[in-house]
RNA sequence: GGAGUAGUACUCAAGUUGGCCGAAGAGGUGCCCCUGCUAAGGGUAUAGGGCGGGAAACUGUCGCGAGGGUUCGAAUCCCUCCUACUCCGCCA
């Protein structure tokens, strides 16, 4: 959410930094001009409440000492309706701007690149992608040959983007999550949780889901409930509503998590193998961070993640979003982007985000700061990483020519002992 | 899911015949004093926050779980909802 007060010194700025996305926020000035009108009005009730709180409290004096109240009485029956039709307008007003504002998204950093996605700016290239000596496959092919993952029966019990694991499948799937787990508690320094997997409205609007994206996620029949499409939502959402007191920036928490989303606007893309599915499992990092190093934040969690993909020896690269690519709260964000040999290609593995104070505006999640002022904090997340795309590429890229997959290294002691998953007798 | 009880400031807690309650008291915390240190004691201060006005000092308004309503006036009366606890039912 963007701060009114900010826009109300200079809409213009803002409109044109917006602009950048692609779409017009010219309405913006249409915002502004109901927060005029609203405020003239506020100063106008509260006249009315003043004088209203003076006579009752008048009358009730009078009243204790037994004096006659009917005309002061009279003077100030019909301020109850004045007051409530004043009340009406502003609400209506407040709410005008409130709706408008929760559509907005976040302001693109400055420095970002202006277009789509072929915009983006490729910041690092880390890792050198394996020759092969023979047609590497990809994921879901290796995955099916090994019967470690079975698309079909999944789609059976399911639906279509449905996957279930099997085997050292399922096995290295959960090797992959604990790997990153301890890695990011033990050796980061962030906090585990393990959240809730349905959350309420409000908290999805604390994350920017709601009122925009609701076509995007499950909503859970006859409640206020819906499934998480990211553990970013529950853990952003976490202090939601407080002021933290004595904050140690930066606030680092972890969470494993499966995903759920609809993909309803991507018919029809990655419609074979892991890559989309409507659950999935994430290991997801989220900080609150000081207002003035936010963006310091955004390096360290950055590194974090590519830290994942460094020790796995993933070939990765980080791509920095063009302002049309950015999303929703984010004002600047880096993907982290793995090496696909099966599919010849980089994609997206992790996307790092700074959010600003746009989510903690929306959710209220607020600090005390060095001079004892309430400040919004930042919030910031990125995927520490996604355990099925994870998983892909680790089969790509480790694929070995008799079909087998070896394990990579680190993986080893969370598998068992397992050094190569085989065709099973 | 049923029945009952409760939700007041950092914490505990008084306040329900509506007005002297934006809220007693205690603890905690800050500052001051006292006794050589400590322990103990005395005094004093302690809604925070949202939304407005103001250059500022300061000031208005809203805040007693949330949202509505009754009234000149609501922590107090009425309605809806949320949460916690206890009992019952069901259950990993």
């Amino acid at each position: 959410m963007l701060d009114i007060k900010m826009l109300r010194d200079d809409v213009e700025t803002i409109i044109t930094a917006l602009n950048r996305r692609g779409d017009d926020f010219g309405y913006l000035r249409d915002v502004v001009k109901w927060d005029d009108e609203r405020r003239v009005l506020v100063q106008k009730v509260e006249e009315f409440k003043k004088e209203r709180n003076d006579k009752s409290k008048l009358i009730g004096e009078m009243k204790r000492k037994g004096e006659d109240t009917t005309a002061i009485m009279n003077e100030v029956a019909d301020f109850g309706d004045k007051i409530k039709t004043e009340d009406d307008k502003i609400a209506e007003l407040e709410k005008k701007i409130f709706d408008a504002l929760a559509m907005t998204p976040n302001v693109p950093r400055e420095t970002l690149a202006e277009g789509d996605e072929d915009h983006n700016v490729c910041l690092k290239m880390w890792g050198e992608p394996r020759k092969f000596t023979f047609k590497p496959k990809p994921h879901y092919e290796i995955a099916e040959d090994l019967d470690i993952v079975d698309f079909e029966r999944a789609s059976k019990i399911s639906g279509s983007r449905f996957a279930t694991y099997k085997g050292l499948g399922a096995k290295l799937e959960r090797a992959l999550i604990a790997y990153m787990l301890d890695m990011h508690t033990e050796e980061q320094g962030y906090l585990e949780f393990i959240p809730p997997f349905m959350v309420n409205s409000k908290t999805m609007f604390g994350t920017g889901q709601l009122p925009k994206f609701s076509e995007d996620m499950y909503h859970v029949d006859g409640t206020d409930n819906w499934l998480i499409p990211t553990a970013e939502v529950p853990l952003t959402n976490y202090n939601q509503d407080e002021i933290i007191q004595n904050a140690q920036f930066p606030i680092k928490m972890t969470a494993y998590t499966p995903c759920f989303r609809q993909e309803a606007g991507s018919a029809g893309r990655d419609t074979r193998g892991l890559i989309r599915q409507h659950q999935f499992n994430k290991v997801e990092l989220v900080m609150y961070a000081h207002p003035e190093h936010s963006y310091e934040a955004l390096d360290m969690l950055t590194d974090e993640a590519e830290e994942v993909l460094r020790r796995l020896n993933l070939p990765y690269r980080v791509m920095q979003l063009a302002t049309g690519d950015l999303g929703f709260c984010s004002a600047n964000t880096n993907d982290l982007e793995v090496w696909m040999p099966g599919f010849d290609t980089y994609r997206e593995i992790s996307s790092c985000s700074n959010c600003l104070d746009f989510q903690a505006r929306r959710a209220n999640i607020r600090f005390r700061d060095e001079n004892g002022k309430v400040e919004f904090i930042h919030t910031l997340n990125g995927s520490g990483v996604a355990v099925g795309r994870c998983f892909s590429a680790i089969l790509e890229n480790y694929q070995n020519e008799d079909g087998s997959v070896t394990i990579p290294e680190i993986l080893v002691p969370y598998m068992g002992g397992v050094t190569k998953i085989e065709k099973r007798k």
